[in-house]
DNA sequence: CTGTTAGCGCGTTCAA
DNA sequence: TTGAACGCGCTAACAG
């Protein structure tokens, strides 16, 4: 590989003249010595190593990125954001899946620690578990006190800037909608009973209910995504309830609820309704048209990135509003109109 | 942020000592020693920095991996497969994402070969447009004589490693496939008709068609995503045809395909049949379940590092067939059975 | 088994 | 405006 010397030489230049004009901020070059590096970093093909340029500089250019899933399209769509944005500031993304477990989100920590990310982006919703939260707090504390800047996509439990979509008043506000068409009778699948959007989601829309008078709905507790969803469901119907209407925490649960119900002969908006959570747009083609909370997934990516280069010393929260999608999967029975859109 | 020395230093040993301890293959340090080091290591929290030591040995353990899109659940289906296998050999996966755009992948190919990254993996079917093949692989060029390894996932052009799907095969069972079900006039959404994996696909279909005495099909070109499939869909019908059955070359394709057909009040597959490429899991879901050809996306990204990280003088291919996977989209007319699984 | 030394490729003072 | 020299953090000979 061509290095930087090399091209000097060729240019009849000294080392720090190349760099000011190939890679430099400051351009006071001369025109003619410019040109002549130029053509001589052309013609031997000359790439920076910007592993040199990080250790030389002090600084990376790459973004690290920690999600839990990039197969599950809510991960996938925050991570395109990411990518774009990171295009714009010229740095590139590091990918690490967590798969769920809190021990790879200390691993990849850890990892881009090691690689002088310059921002690292955290996604997803952590579990509950206070001693997990503490080592990986302690491993972004020695990632930060390098320097590195932290935004987190999801629950506001690191103290660092966070992109905070609002899961609690989404969950209200889909209460008060599915209320608005008549249902009265609800049923949750809630997800995992220690994963934190999950929760903050069903006590919106516990709350939701609560405030409206209504009585306290089934909660079934199970996976996060689509079998999850399925899973959850089956056990649902298994209760023989007389519910009208079920929330499920995430669209993936609620493709996966619909399979289920389709199973077992449970026509949806027809016998049961139902609603999802961030409006996925992988899941826009599913029949019935699901009723959702939608988020600005892609933007809240590039959100978090921008809030982690623009750093400040006191953490920020950009709290993101879900806005309540309804659906085909949801029946009005207010028998104003039997038919919806 | 802490560094080797500073360890030595609180430990009591030379860099080297300490390096050799934290870093090194070749582990023949004392046993007193090594605790020493490695408690002081542990002590001063001290990380190791990869850049530096991608500068020193001259290699690094960044893979990196271009994509059209991370949107789209066949790339990350890949993408998901390639960060697994990169994470058993201890290497960080950087994504870059080209939307489709020529310029940004050869924009990325250098990307990376300023990050030094180890391999290179490019997913996806490359346009039929020779002058931006020819940029591309003088890009990768210059990458590869720095002593970077390509792999590449989708069509055999550039005399790299290569994980090819075999596109052209998988029509042509397809094909047969469908006239086994006794259809006989048939319809492609064939995507851009510079696409090669169309192209591809869309050959292996109508050589089927061919050696089987069916008459050619009708072919509409379009976009490769969900909203090319549904315009392509709403073309198609508007020509009038007399087709049984249609042949969207990508699952995407498909689903947009079948929102067309929902709205002009075609049901499948009572009134045409319809089949995909790919089987995306997440469209596992869509009803009716969707006819396709099933390739092992995950396995394939997977394949490609290993492929990559292995690589010898001569370009291997690995071919990796499709497979054919009858679902209920599409109907039964030989009479025997009315009725699908 | 351990320490010394010389780079890896580049940015950046400091002089000229 | 340009060049010489040092250092970024680490690995890899080469000695001892």
């Amino acid at each position: 590989m061509v290095t930087l010397d090399e091209v000097a030489k060729e240019a009849g230049v000294s080392m720090a003249t190349a760099s000011r004009v190939l890679n430099g901020s400051t351009r006071r070059v001369g025109a003619l010595t410019r040109t002549r590096v130029e053509s001589a970093a052309a013609k031997l093909r000359y790439r920076v190593d910007s592993t040199a340029q990080t250790l030389a500089r002090g600084e990376s250019n790459v973004v690290g990125l920690i999600v839990q899933d990039l197969f599950d399209p809510y991960f996938a769509e925050i991570a395109d954001g990411v990518i774009r944005a990171a295009d714009l500031h010229d740095m590139v993304v590091t990918i690490g899946t967590t798969y769920r477990d809190p021990e790879r989100e200390i691993a990849h920590v850890a990892t881009l620690t090691a690689q002088r990310a310059r921002v690292m982006l955290i996604v997803g919703g952590r579990m509950a578990d206070e001693s997990v939260i503490r080592r990986l707090r302690a491993e972004l504390d020695v990632y930060r006190a390098a320097g590195g800047q932290v935004a987190v996509i999801g629950q506001q439990v690191l103290g660092v800037d966070t992109v905070s979509p609002l899961s609690r008043e989404g969950g209200y506000q889909l209460a008060r909608a599915l209320a608005g068409r008549g249902h009265r009778r609800f049923a949750v699948l809630a997800g995992p009973a220690r994963q934190l959007s999950a929760i903050e989601r069903t006590a919106g829309f516990l709350d939701g209910l609560s405030d409206l008078g209504f009585p306290a709905p089934f909660v079934v507790h199970g996976g996060f995504d689509r079998d999850g969803g399925y899973d959850s469901a089956l056990e649902l119907l298994d209760m023989n309830t007389d519910v009208t209407c079920v929330f499920a925490v995430t669209d993936s649960m609620a493709a996966g609820a619909l399979a289920a119900f389709r199973e077992r002969g449970v026509q949806v908006p027809r016998d049961l309704s139902l609603a999802g959570f961030n409006d996925v747009p992988s899941l826009h083609d599913v029949i019935p048209a699901l009723t959702t909370v939608r988020l600005p997934l892609a933007r809240m990516g590039a959100l978090a990135l921008e809030l982690a280069l623009s750093h400040e010393d006191v953490p920020r929260v950009v709290p993101v509003p879900g806005e309540v999608v309804l659906r085909e999967s949801v029946s009005d029975l207010t028998g104003a109109s039997p038919d919806l859109v």
